[in-house]
DNA sequence: CGCTATTGCGTTATACTGTAACACAATATT
DNA sequence: AATATTGTGTTACAGTATAACGCAATAGCG
């Protein structure tokens, strides 16, 4: 049986899916202990793992927090935005964009497996709205 | 005086400078230990905020780890790639290729700030080298 | 159909990473 | 010289993550 893990992992992507932004696994763990009190650590970071390793949720690397992946179908590393006043993630795809920075990477003779890529910004309502605190 | 604290971080970045790859904040901490036995987190932790800010450290989000800046005369980000054998950290400078990126994000108004670029792979010497264990 | 082997989930406990808050040292000010 | 000011160094703790164990669920065998 192959869907031993996927009730957590459903419950974990379905809690990250209602989310704007990112959430910490911690955070997670509160949202899930609302239906599941007794659920803890190891679980949730297993979950995060399966999901993380089929690309349906991401790491922000720059956070330590996890998001849901937004466009399903694609295999590449992802492009990510963080709005550092709202916090909301856009995902972005730039497959040429990758290729250039493997070139880069490459020239010394690294070779690239994984690219993390994450800018930390502004969204479009935040930027043009009004002054920060 | 604005040297006050510049002692601490001339040993921390002593310390980083001697290593090969990155180091853990706590890996750091131990190594100074070893001369000022007395030395805690939050000043290894002050002194990287103030190395980072000056541009002479790099932290590498994805492995939450420090290294010495390599080239002191760039502002931009860097471009880290790293080698998950050997643990080799090299970096890159592509100011094209951060404004590509800047473009990518800003479709949608975002405004990016700080670009985290790391890249995991295998360095030269180890993809070229004999298989792993 | 029950017994045993196997796999990997869930839990406990703990290690690692990072920071808030306080006390004091060093300098600036009167 | 005494006091105000700034920010370092320390203590203590909060947040992040995982090793290791025990058990539940399934598969294979008699």
């Amino acid at each position: 049986m192959k869907n031993r893990g996927r009730k957590t992992q459903a419950a974990v992507l379905s809690v990250l899916r209602r989310q704007r932004g990112a959430l910490s696994a911690y955070a997670l763990l509160d949202e899930l202990r609302r239906t599941k009190p007794t659920i803890s650590a190891p679980t949730i970071y297993r979950a995060l793992a399966a999901l993380i390793e089929r690309g349906q949720v991401h790491r922000l690397e720059s956070l330590s927090a996890f998001i849901a992946c937004k466009d399903s179908d694609h295999d590449h590393a992802s492009i990510l935005s963080i709005c550092d006043d709202c916090g909301a993630v856009e995902e972005s795809v730039a497959p040429d964009l990758l290729a250039e920075l493997s070139k880069v990477t490459g020239r010394s003779g690294f070779e690239a497996l994984r690219h993390v890529i994450e800018v930390h910004g502004r969204c479009a309502s935040c930027h043009g709205g009004e002054a920060p605190a």
